[in-house]
DNA sequence: CCGCAGATCATCT
DNA sequence: GATGATCTGCGGA
């Protein structure tokens, strides 16, 4: 179990949210390790990225930590649901990568009864779903990504990595198009793609 | 298989 | 009081 260094995080964020696919997410629990292989990642550019939650600059104090040096956990709440991201760039630019799904690894018993005994395929395809599965919380708030009990470990080679444009973010102009999402292509853990809805001209 | 409505609550106005 | 970087169940094809 190598956990990937501070210095990895200083990539720039689109080459960031493209080498974290592959990487193992790992979270130590009472209940035991339990890790996925991270196969889909979303990147939010900062004050200028009508989709981010830093669009406009320093507002809210939820956002606090996009503002912090790289590699910081950046969780907030969505509807019921904990969504994770790792937050890139220097200090005072407040950007982030969401990770939207991951393939299940260590701890399989304990993530099936995480995600009420549903099929493996449904455990983790989905940003709110993987939390749920991990075990990950908003205590997790501010917390590293290169030290325990919550990590990003060395993890697999990936066959091949596809792009395309973010999911969810209807209403944020421009940014819609913006081809900012990543998965390993072909990975049945991938969260469904879903067509904006005005396309592309 | 697909699309849509409702859930449900922390965060922000 | 309004709003989601979502998920689930339900109804129809």
């Amino acid at each position: 179990m190598r956990i990937v260094p501070k210095e990895f995080y200083e990539l720039p964020t689109l080459e960031l949210a493209r080498a974290l696919i592959g990487k193992l997410l790992v979270h130590d629990t009472p209940e035991g390790r339990l890790s996925g292989y991270i196969v889909e990642t979303e990147a939010y550019m900062g004050p200028l990225d009508q989709a981010a939650h830093s669009f406009g600059g320093r507002k809210t104090k939820r956002t606090e930590v996009m503002f912090r040096e790289p590699g910081h956990i950046y969780t907030y709440q969505m509807h019921t649901h904990t969504l994770i991201n790792v937050v890139a760039e220097d200090v005072d630019e407040p950007h982030a990568i969401l990770i939207r799904a991951v393939e299940p690894v260590e701890g399989q018993t304990v993530m099936q009864a995480n995600r009420n005994q549903l099929p493996k395929k449904q455990w983790t395809n989905g940003p709110g779903k993987l939390t749920k599965a991990l075990g990950i919380t908003m205590a997790h708030y501010g917390e590293l990504w290169y030290e325990p009990p919550l990590y990003i470990a060395e993890g697999k080679e990936v066959s091949g990595i596809s792009t395309g444009p973010r999911i969810g973010i209807d209403n944020s102009g421009e940014a819609v198009h913006y081809p900012y999402r990543f998965w390993e292509t072909d990975n049945p853990f991938v969260s469904k793609y879903r067509a904006p809805k005005t396309p592309p001209k």
